[in-house]
DNA sequence: CTGAAAGCGCTTACAG
DNA sequence: CTGAAAGCGCTTACAG
């Protein structure tokens, strides 16, 4: 009974054909040396009877199990489903299969995440990082998506670049008063991309930086985030480090009967699923995941498949067995650009958004 | 080479410690039948040497993978987050992984993501199926996570009495005059909220229902709603299926200078991350996510684990081997209630919400 | 071009 | 309480 399955095996195959398992194996896989009308025949009757190999076979026998490990900082991230979408869709065109584990923002859920992905005989790991977290010696190749300013870094989008995308656009506007919101100081993505906003900055102009969660720390989700005063202190440009907090400041300004974009511009990041749906349409930047996806997953490959492939050729890989050190896969880190995505949410600064106290204009 | 691992087996613990595989194997498991101090010796020597079991030796054996496979409509919903990360820790105290696909929205595409799945050997399946799909026979167990009203579904939150939950709650504010969103009419989830809804509706009481994705057919995104001529008309409730769309009415309603709660009152369904932090935050109803997961693994494992664990109580399982029938975990649908979560976009009902023509209030 | 044989790591009757 | 043996399904040198 143990280990008993549904459909035939290759034995079963081997036996209505009347040839070996070994032939039947090497028909089903095209690694050559059988004559072409026996391949035929044998996938046809393996068609025929509904054959559907054994991953568990396959995989004890060959140590690989053709599955990666996703392991995500905190799955309730809006950004998430691209992700993870991304991720399973180029795993999936490269013949693996994904497991997902979360790890809740803990570090230490991380690492027992890990561990129980390594326990399933994953070959390898695609590991979003907790902020900044670096990975320990882990018994796989590992790919780390996260930022280009952190160390050991796999692939990521070009956060800083699209910060500049951003303020060069609200310039170009005329704006030169601008407001940066981040949610959390200690997010190198976050920094990144406020960095990159700073960094195009002309010398008259002014910026202030405000971040949610040590503004807000302790209250409710509801409390306003004081944007009216920075607005009466002559901001015109609202630039947010993400949509989900754009999409904040874009309600309390008009819950306080200012008008976006006509008297304040806002933008935000990573083209959430609302951006586009909401009035006025966010202006935002687009990451193209797909594309961090598969450089993520071809670099994972080439780390799993080099070591077997061609040990005559050890410069190809970077993945060291059984070293305790650190065995991302340690390429210079791939640059995705960003893209700007131009909606409703940004118009011409106007000479004086603030009221002036005398009521003149300019 | 082949099948080489990093680690320790079970073979090279049992020459360690001085017994056989079968012993280690005994003791690892807690099978009983080993002396209490060689269970010690030999987990202690497990440990030491960094035993890490093999899921593929396991597996092949077994014939169990311990791998559940979660089959979605469309990733990119933002109610995935919630629904991955559920089913991710229900699946993981459960001590199975989870591999993901993305059905992508497509009924073909669903259909190869699930055979990809058994492919891989999962052990069952949860699938949440494209808009009323039905799955076709499938050679494992099968847990459906849909709305009640879909046949063959097995758990599922109550959308029809959330609904009802939104309109009780409107009403009690004094609302009288309704306009409901919708965006796909083929929807059976968003039909039975609307359902519930239009089901707590008194004979006085007017109401009106838009599915944005008729209306806006080919149209880009930022189309407008046509709210402003609803609430002209005297709506001064807008319930929407999701807060997706309660964001959009939101925003429409706010650009065209109407105040929300003030003027009309607005809900929304999933509490997805923005509403809370919008203002006004959104009124909504959550649904228990957890709950349904659990519930969903539970019958799965329930019907995985039965047919070998107690083959003398037949009537433990309703999963058929090779039947070409249905094998979806067939007990009744369990409905697990929702949860209405009151923020700030409702307020009491003014007698003339509409701008009167004379200006006079009351 | 094809087959016999070994073995990946595990678990489970069975015998002692 | 412990061990020898078989076998889950597959692939890969190796021999013919």
């Amino acid at each position: 009974m143990a280990g008993s399955r549904s459909g035939p095996n290759m034995t079963q195959i081997a036996k209505v054909v009347g040839v070996s398992s070994a032939t039947v194996s090497n028909a089903l896989s095209g690694k050559g040396r059988v004559s072409p009308k026996l391949v035929e025949k044998i996938r046809a009757t393996a068609a025929e009877l509904g054959y559907v190999p054994s991953n568990a076979g396959r995989a004890l026998r060959t140590g690989r199990s053709n599955v990666l490990g996703l392991v995500l900082p905190d799955i309730s991230n809006p950004l998430f489903p691209q992700i993870a979408q991304a991720m399973e869709v180029a795993a999936s065109n490269a013949g693996y299969g994904v497991l997902i584990a979360d790890s809740r923002g803990d570090v230490t859920t991380q690492t027992q995440a890990i561990a129980r992905l390594i326990e399933r005989g994953v070959d390898g790991l695609v590991v979003i990082p907790r902020r900044g977290t670096r990975i320990g010696s882990v018994a796989c190749p590992v790919a780390m998506v996260d930022t280009p300013s952190t160390p050991g870094n796999t692939v990521s989008a070009d956060h800083w670049e699209g910060g500049q995308q951003v303020i060069r656009h609200l310039k170009e506007l005329g704006h030169h008063n601008f407001l940066f919101v981040g949610h959390d100081p200690a997010s190198n993505v976050q920094n990144d991309r406020i960095g990159g906003m700073k960094s195009v900055l002309a010398p008259g102009d002014k910026h202030q930086t405000i971040w949610i969660e040590s503004l807000l720390a302790g209250t409710p989700d509801q409390t306003s985030l004081g944007l009216l005063d920075h607005v009466k202190n002559g901001v015109t440009a609202i630039a947010a480090v993400s949509d989900l907090h754009a999409l904040r400041v874009l309600t309390e300004l008009q819950t306080a009967g200012i008008k976006v974009p006509e008297q304040v511009s806002v933008t935000g990041f990573d083209d959430l699923v609302f951006s586009p749906v909401v009035t006025p349409a966010l202006t935002t930047v687009h990451m193209n995941m797909t594309r961090i996806a598969e450089i993520a997953i071809a670099a994972l490959i080439k780390d799993i498949e080099a070591p077997r492939a061609s040990p005559d050729d050890p410069d190809t890989s970077n993945y060291k067995t059984g070293s305790t050190d650190q065995n991302t896969v340690k390429a210079d880190t791939s640059k995705v650009s960003m893209q700007l995505v131009v909606r409703g949410s940004c118009a011409p600064a106007v000479p004086s958004a603030t009221p002036s106290p005398n009521g003149e204009t300019l």
